[in-house]
DNA sequence: TTTT
DNA sequence: TTTT
């Protein structure tokens, strides 16, 4: 039955990436979506959206999001339980990722890649000045912004992998 | 930010209609939405997602949707939180329905409505209980499947109640 | 790039099933989706949206779908142009599913099921009646409502048939 | 009845204001969309999407995005038709954007549109004309990259202004 | 008639 | 437990 999801919104820490016990990849993110409507208190608050995504993808989000940037995600809402420590069932909602675009250029998100770097909110501070800008185009091993690594491989996502640690 | 969802599936129960302090109607329903693929007992799995919708269309959910009808939703994704009675924070993810769509001819649906029966699956053989089912359709007042009571009124959607009941 | 479409309406007219040169099935319909709010003559107008469909799917849909079925489509827009007959440039928007949902019980298509019967629209009045409908429920071959033939078979779609005949 | 879509992709070219006789603000522009899949030749293909917007985010539109910049897109799909000046019958299928998403920082789009100044495209190589680039940040009012101009503003969006130049 |  |  139809069930789709689509969002945008920045990562709020690192993705973790884990192999099930099979070998099969699966990082884990959670987005801030911010709302297009204030609250009573004139704040826009945001939703924090938890995403899976498999296989190949999910080694692409390790490796090129992080803490604060911004990236697409076009999914399904999956539902799943389990019994907590204390033998109480928990329920959890979660968007199953098919695809992720990122949407940031490369090295220009504005989180403090790393530790140490106290925080700062740089924006696209980063890498803005003439020529040292394009000395990091020539740079690039190969593709720019456009070799989207998120694209959707064509394969099949197997979701019904039975080994998955949660 | 981009934040779209977009269900079909059935109710799997009655839809609860609340009003907060300020009187604004607020519906909470659940979606069986079964998923593409079969899982590895080749069963066809679904998910269970939490639905609220705000006002008239509230109103209008609880009129005209039962449990076991079959129906669409377009919205966002909702996080909140609150702290249980063991002063546990729980978080929830929903989803606000912006409109919902009936997707039933008036009379024709599949559920067993009240009580008995457990969850059946009926199909469309339809007329579930004969006669009950046609008393039904007598009481109501009109309208055929084509004035759909969910279509959006065009009025915005108020979230921002803060005396809700939840 | 993020692209999706989420559609719910009736076709126009049965689905056109065709075969490339290379044996990939497509087929193509248009769907009448109703219009949320009325014009200003009080009427709902509808958006015909064309749709295309590849491979298995594609005969799923010739085969279950036909004029005034009530269908899901999950997919995107795709554009593309040709020249015509009178040497010039004809561009055309389209939606290309990549699942389709069956929405109505099998046999109890509101359309004229078979050749003739001039384009009414019956509505739901088609074939609600007591015993013919039990018939027809018992004359199904074999799964209900659920074993829906539009169910992604997790194949990816192959778009790329150069030797489309349009 | 269910109809949206969801959309990120480049405008190719800026946006076009108008205003209907009545006063109302209508902005036309066009996506690129990037196909997630390469065609025979390994290129990557794009979808050419038209869309409309109108009132104050067709003003927001026409303000803040240019030819290249990055844009998300939350709408639905409009057909309609009109005859040319050949007395032929067109059709039009395009997607009334509900909600527009600036997704570059202010300032930061890519796109060097030709020649001149006219809106400066620095593109990612940052302040490209440095004190010409920060001319303009010092024009506007205030605002950063959060206060979104095209987050929707609540209100109602009426399309059925029949005036429409088109 | 197309963007990066 | 949250991003800019």
């Amino acid at each position: 039955m139809l069930n789709r999801v689509v969002l945008v919104g920045r990562l709020t820490r690192d993705p973790e990436l884990r192999y099930t016990p099979n070998g099969v990849a699966v990082a884990n993110f959670t987005l801030a979506v911010n709302r297009a409507f204030s609250n009573q208190q004139g704040e826009r608050d945001a939703d924090f959206i938890n995403c899976v995504i498999w296989r190949k993808q999910a080694e692409n989000v390790a490796n090129y999001l992080k803490k604060g940037s911004l990236a697409g995600v076009d999914g399904r809402i999956q539902t799943r339980s389990y019994d907590n420590n204390e033998g109480k069932r928990v329920f959890i909602t979660e968007v199953v990722a098919e695809s992720v675009q990122f949407l940031e250029p490369r090295g220009s998100s504005n989180s403090n890649q790393g530790q140490g770097f106290g925080g700062g909110s740089p924006g696209f501070s980063g890498n803005d000045f003439g020529q040292q800008n394009q000395n990091q185009n020539q740079n690039r091993p190969s593709g720019g912004f456009n070799d989207d690594p998120f694209a959707n491989d064509g394969k099949p996502i197997d979701i019904s992998d039975d080994d998955l640690p949660f």
